[in-house]
DNA sequence: TTAACCCATAATCATTGGGTTATGGATTGG
DNA sequence: CCAATCCATAACCCAATGATTATGGGTTAA
């Protein structure tokens, strides 16, 4: 049920997964999980760039966005992309209807 | 061709795209003109809540990051929705490889 | 137990960015 | 020509944020 005309687009989790992705670190960090698979904090520091702090704050705000999950064994934390993590930006896009949703059977190509 | 093993999420087309929908208030701005086609800033404005510079200055964005057009007859100016803008958002899922892209056939059930 | 290691948090700084009101340029209407 | 209208930019405020170095808590190893 909708309880405000304009709550779409200012959902807050909608609105925190948006602002996760608008970092570039971020979102290079995410492609590392995404192609690499779990790694701890460690290795994501060594090939981000950024110092082991930020990394550690980045992963958080993945984390909360729901993009990134987190294990920690002994003194190690595991981060591994999540999947379902997305879903909210497609259900924004398919939100805008049939406008929109035409362009997503362009995917199929975009798929290398 | 790629030039730097991170330049796909350091693109900067990507980044201010994603920038750009990664404030509320753009979002609903950008869904305005998706529902309701081509408006001028004084209609976005009343729509918006924010006040009118805000609006202008919303709307360059938006349009930096290839979302809108803008079309100044007169002394208003026409914005609409620029459909192929969010291609690079595509593009940046689809990079992410078949991991992500199954889920993509989700859009069909999220399509209302 | 002590030292080394992994990670998160605190303190700090500079920049960005969303918001406002004020202003001004350009266009339209009397 | 003058006034009203539409929009963009400027000036300003404050909160959020990306980044750093410093610190400290918990865990493993010697």
């Amino acid at each position: 049920m909708m309880t405000d005309s304009r709550s779409a687009d200012r959902d807050a989790a909608t609105d925190a997964l948006f602002k996760a992705l608008s970092d570039g670190t971020r979102r290079a960090l995410l492609e590392t999980l995404v192609r690499e698979g779990e790694q701890n904090v460690q290795a994501l520091t060594q090939q981000s760039g950024v110092s082991q702090p930020m990394v550690s704050r980045h992963m958080a705000k993945l984390k909360r966005a729901g993009l990134v999950t987190a294990r920690r064994t002994g003194r190690e934390t595991w981060y591994a992309a999540r999947v379902k993590g997305l879903a909210p930006v497609i259900g924004w896009m398919a939100v805008h209807g049939a406008l929109w949703s035409q362009r997503f059977s362009a995917l199929e190509g975009l798929g290398k």
